[in-house]
DNA sequence: AGGAGCCAATTGCATATTCT
DNA sequence: AGAATATGCAATTGGCTCCT
């Protein structure tokens, strides 16, 4: 299981203790790969689950001058990172992840697994890449919302001491939209990213699509206008 | 009319069985 | 013994119905 390019605990440990080294932290950076585009609300139900259409993958970047091309390779295979994913308004820029409510209990407006799975892989271009995918991610209501991804870096010397981990990169995707049942035109076809990740063991779902979601928009055609806000590509 | 939840069909995966 | 095929189960998905 241990390959070569792993790297120890104990070199983590060394290289993020402040104070143990003059060498200037690295810098780290997460970009939205595969942007959401729709889901189907999925109400209060606990069993009814509706997933978001593309699950959001993120690409993880580290710069480091002080480290050869190997160990940054090492550590970007290394799981020594977590992200965490938020909803967001993104009209008022503002955190939209609880539901204010007279009637129940306030609940988390977006539910499931909200913190990323970490896979070191090739994308469909063949550039290995750190990738982390979030396959489970749904929302209650309908609306327009978009997605924050924060970025922590488990620093072993922090965990050891029970410091606070920093948040070492954000970043955001497109604006999506959230349709009710009725407006709801189905899932579509999985990207060749998602189907590239998957062919590598990644366990990120892969789905046919529905005719009706697929005739609209296929992730070839890149034709989302009408559930993108900004026009832009499922995934860049 | 719109939203929330239920239901049935479909799909994918794991396991069992059969064949070479 | 290993590979191929069949079967069953669970998860996923789209559409429908009921309630507010």
């Amino acid at each position: 299981m241990t390959s070569s390019n792993q790297l120890p605990i104990s070199n983590l440990l060394s290289e993020n203790s402040s104070g143990h080294s003059h060498r200037p932290p690295p810098v780290y950076s997460i970009t939205v790969r595969q942007h959401p585009l729709s889901a189907r609300a999925c109400g209060f139900s606990e069993r009814d689950r509706r997933v978001i259409d593309p699950p959001p993958i993120l690409v993880l970047e580290v710069r480091d001058p002080g480290s050869s091309e190997e160990e940054i390779v090492a550590r970007l295979r290394s799981s020594f990172y977590v992200v965490y994913c938020s909803l967001w308004n993104p009209w008022s820029d503002e955190e939209d992840n609880i539901m204010p409510s007279s009637s129940r209990l306030p609940q988390r407006r977006l539910i499931g697994t909200l913190v990323g799975s970490h896979f070191y892989g090739r994308d469909d271009s063949n550039k290995e890449q750190c990738f982390f995918y979030f396959s489970d991610l749904s929302v209650r209501t309908a609306g327009t919302y978009c997605l924050k991804f924060d970025l922590v870096v488990l620093d072993a010397w922090r965990v050891m001491t029970r410091s606070s981990l920093a948040v070492s990169a954000t970043t955001k995707s497109n604006v999506f939209a959230v349709h009710n049942a009725k407006d709801f035109k189905g899932m579509r076809p999985s990207t060749d990213l998602t189907r590239c990740l998957r062919a590598q063991g990644c366990l990120i779902p892969v789905k046919k699509g529905s005719a009706k979601a697929g005739a609209s928009h296929s992730p070839e055609a890149g034709s989302d206008e009408e559930d993108n806000e900004e026009g832009s590509a499922p995934y860049m």
